[in-house]
DNA sequence: CCCAATTAATCC
DNA sequence: GATTAATTGGGT
């Protein structure tokens, strides 16, 4: 019986070929192996993906050779990389691609391995040898002592105790040791103290929560939990009691966190908890260590994967739950082929392994939210601080009356300065929180009128203080700040709209006794500089911490019982329809890093916006009354959570070239779509240049996900690109940029 | 009429 | 994605 496999090859051509097996490789040869075929004059890599009976062709070639000792891809992720490349209309080869971790893929196994030497004292000499041993051969029987009721030890730890290579072989050669192999684990946490910790008492809410996920993850269910907690709830407590549960029952738990969170305070959690069975997955591993990690996960040696958005193909053995923290993240989605939103395909890996999927958040996504309103997923709410603590009191500042009464603009409002010298006073801390680093967001000159912009990007160029440049966001171009402007010769070039680095100068100035730390992207360049910095604030060496996004979500310090938002404005007038939803997100967010500690938190909230009911309902601290409210706006326009949206996305250097290209595609995909569909067509994307490259967008909507991307799979498989244009598609696009 | 440079087609 | 075949176009 011939037999013969399917195979895609790693080069994202979106379509699979068949070969035969040679009899040589037939055990070998099965779904989810890797594989390398002839292809046209040359061989490449691939996936076998399905096993045929037969083939429509009768000219195959044979599998070359099986890389790799294990099927890397089980059944049910196979079946996941298929619905991948289907919803986000990229090729499966991609799918699989982002499946495997690059080492893995292109190396196969690859440990770390060192000598050991096992001692086998059955062949020892008798007690009477000993002394003959003793004087003929010194080296060897202080070797065998050292070696003596010892488990196998490595080559490496007797060498560096004085016991030569040559001593080593001797004795291997008068059989009274092997010398084997062993792997090396290359652990990303090596030489942390790790503090153990016990489960924490829950309180009633936990209790309930704990109770449901327990119930699913025993029921082997593909439900899906979305656990509605305010910040300080205790998630993270229930996570790992439901890990707990999942262990028990003899199955493995993945835990995906965004990239943002994943400090080290983060896994730490897990390890102290768990220990060794947690493996770390993410992009700052070295290859090695990723390498090591994920392989002490397909060989059953750890069985709780934790890690950013690629952590969910994570290869354990039998999944019993999954856990996406701080679901509403816009960091899940990924950026490029295949764009797939890490939350939405862990749901559905839970549908193919059958498995309970744990959503938490404070701020649910309004898609998430829809769907627990919906009843297709199972809401669980814990609506009070643990310990009873008091969420903080939130307090909005209309900064256009501030300037009014005040007769300026400021950057700070009295009420702002006043609550952080009281701070400073009663020595506690405060966070002010700013999303855009720098010092200055524009350069311009008052004569001419001239703005500082990026040639590459059609953005203006911020300009950095410490550094004396300016510099562009987007594509990272810099230049020296000039002193005169460079059109007109004036002197007086004006620095305006404000970046964290004048935050931190103008505390400096304003409050001369406080110690004040920054940090953003810039201050935390260097490989430690992130934790560095979190220390020093944590041990109260800092009074003051500035800082953009980073410091917005999850950290923990007891003694901040102040948040500044300097500008609640920053997020909420971008042409984005989640403006709102972004908005109203991060101020709970922040604000949720106050008052974690015994003394109550107050966040103040700079705006000149305060009305906004992204603001207001933040203010109010009442999440499902904005939900209806944004609901029901988006309704009207057929936005998420009412439907779907797909973004298109095209960009090229010549301007009417990818024009030209987005009008075909366009016209080209217009006659496949139901009348379900509204299509925006093609127009430049707000951000309309960046990095050299014109962009232009079109934008789908529809009811169903399907009614767009089944045209466009088949559009994308016979449209004929023109050159120099490139394009993506986007589905359930988070980025409208 | 030749050769280089684009472009299209194919890979099992 | 890479290789090869086909087509174009500019030059002598």
């Amino acid at each position: 019986m011939p037999s013969i496999v399917r195979v895609a090859v790693d080069l994202a051509l979106n379509r699979e070929f068949d070969y035969l097996v040679p009899d040589a490789l037939r055990d070998a040869v099965q779904p989810g192996v890797r594989v390398a075929v002839p292809f046209g004059a040359r061989e490449v890599a691939g996936w076998v993906t399905s096993v045929l009976k037969s083939s429509e062709r009768t000219d195959l070639k044979s599998v070359a050779r099986v890389t790799g000792e294990r099927p890397y891809l089980s059944a049910p992720l196979l079946a996941l990389a298929r619905w991948i490349a289907d919803y986000y209309c990229a090729p499966l080869e991609n799918a699989l691609r982002t499946m495997l971790p690059a080492t893995v893929r292109s190396k196969g196994e690859a440990f770390r391995e060192e000598r050991v030497i096992e001692p086998l004292p059955k062949s020892w000499p008798r007690a009477d040898d000993w002394d003959a041993l003793r004087r003929r051969s010194p080296k060897q029987a202080a070797a065998l002592e050292r070696l003596r009721g010892a488990e196998p030890l490595s080559a490496r730890e007797l060498l560096a105790a004085g016991v030569s290579d040559a001593v080593l072989r001797a004795l291997a050669a008068r059989g009274w040791v092997r010398i084997g192999k062993r792997n090396l684990r290359r652990d990303p946490l090596f030489g942390q103290t790790l503090l153990r910790t016990e489960p924490l008492k829950l309180n009633p809410q936990q209790t309930v929560a704990l109770d449901e996920v327990r119930a699913a993850i025993d029921a082997d269910a593909a439900r899906v939990l979305l656990l509605f907690g305010v910040t300080g709830s205790g998630k993270t407590e229930v996570y790992l009691q439901a890990i707990a549960h999942t262990l028990a029952a003899g199955r493995d738990a993945i835990v995906l966190v965004p990239e943002i969170a994943l400090t080290p305070q983060t896994i730490e959690r897990f390890r102290g908890r768990f220990g060794d069975t947690v493996a770390v997955l993410h992009s700052h591993l070295g290859d090695g260590e990723r390498h090591d990690e994920w392989h002490r996960l397909l060989n059953g040696q750890a069985h709780i994967a934790i890690g950013a958005r690629s952590a969910l193909f994570a290869p354990v053995r039998r999944l019993g739950l999954i856990v996406v923290d701080e679901e509403h993240e816009p960091s899940y989605k990924q950026n490029e082929s295949p764009r797939y939103h890490a939350r939405d395909v862990a749901v559905m890996r839970g549908h193919f392994e059958h498995c309970p999927v744990l959503l938490g958040s404070a701020t649910p996504a309004l898609e998430s939210w829809w769907n627990a309103q919906k009843g297709k997923y199972r809401l669980l709410r814990m609506p009070q601080r643990v310990d009873d603590k008091r969420m903080p009191t939130m307090r909005v500042v209309d900064m256009r009356r501030e300037a009014e009464q005040t007769g300026r603009m400021s950057i700070f409002s009295r009420d702002l300065l006043e609550a952080m010298q009281r701070r400073l006073i009663q020595t506690e801390q405060t966070m002010l929180f700013l999303n855009r680093r720098g010092y200055a967001t524009h350069m311009l000159c008052p004569d001419c009128g001239y703005v500082a912009q990026c040639d590459q990007c059609s953005v203006a160029l911020v300009y950095h203080r410490e550094a004396g440049e300016l510099r562009c966001h987007i594509c990272g171009a810099v230049r020296r700040a000039p002193e005169r402007c460079p059109e007109c010769q004036a002197p007086t070039v004006k620095f305006t709209g404000i970046g964290t680095q004048r935050i931190e100068a103008a505390v400096r100035r304003l409050l001369p006794k406080a110690r004040v730390a920054r940090m953003d992207a810039d201050t935390t360049r260097g490989r430690d500089a992130h934790r560095r910095i979190l220390n020093e604030f944590r041990s109260g060496a800092v009074d003051i911490l500035v800082g953009t996004q980073m410091i917005a979500k999850g950290l923990d310090f007891p003694n901040v019982t102040l948040i500044g938002v300097m500008n609640a404005d920053s997020a909420l007038h971008l042409p984005d329809f989640r403006a709102g939803e972004r908005t109203f997100q991060l101020l709970t967010q922040v604000a949720g890093r106050a008052g974690r500690g015994a003394l109550p938190g107050e966040v103040i909230v700079q705006t000149c916006s305060p009305f906004h009911p992204a603001v207001q309902a933040a203010r109010r601290m009442d999440y499902e009354g904005f939900c209806d409210q944004e609901a029901a706006m988006r309704e009207e326009l057929g936005y998420p959570p009412h439907g779907r949206a797909v973004c298109i996305g095209f960009r090229g250097m010549d301007e009417a070239r990818v024009r030209a290209a987005a009008e075909a595609f366009a016209a080209a995909l217009q006659p496949g779509l139901a009348a379900s569909v509204q299509v925006a067509p093609p127009g430049p994307a707000p951000l309309a240049r960046a990095k050299g490259l014109y962009r232009y967008q079109m934008l789908l909507r529809a009811p169903l996900a399907r009614s767009m991307t089944k045209p466009l799979n088949a559009l994308l498989n016979t449209f004929r690109w023109p050159r120099g244009v490139s394009m993506a598609v986007d589905v359930d696009a988070m980025d409208l940029m």
